[in-house]
DNA sequence: AATATCAATCGTATATTTGCGATAAACAAT
DNA sequence: ATTGTTTATCGCAAATATACGATTGATATT
């Protein structure tokens, strides 16, 4: 019994999905946010914004990065964290591309 | 030891993951795609159109439903399902909020 | 009334997510 | 070399998410 069947979409439906899941927590959005905020990149200042313990700010880091959204390049013992802005164009362009398709549908047959 | 911390977020920050959660599964995707697609608004033909069970395609529904994202109108013994349009509007303004957001930092200090 | 159809819900199994403390790994500075 | 700082990872606990079959409830149709 497989957790999702990921397999039986098409794969710029899932790439979608996985964009949207890296988005689902505020904590993650909150990352993002700050990232942008400040000029310079952050490293651990992050843990220190937020109302999480380092090691769970670790993990939504990593799934950041997983995603591709974010970087993080080692400097010294800190590590920097960046928005990857070619990736936020790929995902700003597959979610346009969503809420375009879904306007489509403003002939309001019944509901 | 709570399973997500949300309280600790502010209300957009919470709202925007909140729709991103909705959008986070291929199948619910498929869903709205769907739902925009064909003019008319569709019942359990959603359940004929994707690879899942008609108690997971169910639960999906419940999820976007939840989300405000669709409305699902009784109809005799079939339910009609549709875009929520409002809502997506809603959505929309969040997430192109978020992205212009990230747009501004393109000062690439480091990264 | 009996039957058939459609969709929601229940119960269950499994996988994943979130969160934290503790530890480890990497580096800098003494 | 030792120590301190920073961050990733491990191990664990609890909450959610995904999926399905079976059942229930509602409505048509006979």
């Amino acid at each position: 019994m497989a957790y999702t069947k990921k397999e039986a979409f098409d794969v710029d439906t899932v790439a979608l999905a996985n964009l949207a899941k890296a988005l689902s927590h505020p904590a993650r959005i909150a990352i993002l946010r700050l990232l942008a905020q400040r000029q310079s990149c952050i490293c651990g200042d992050i843990v220190a914004e937020l109302p999480l313990s380092q090691s769970t700010v670790s993990q939504h880091l990593k799934e950041l990065k997983q995603a591709g959204l974010i970087t993080g390049d080692i400097d010294g013992p800190r590590v920097c964290y960046c928005l990857n802005v070619k990736q936020w164009q790929i995902a700003r362009t597959y979610f346009e591309k969503l809420f375009t398709d879904l306007n489509s549908c403003t002939s309001q047959n019944c509901c």
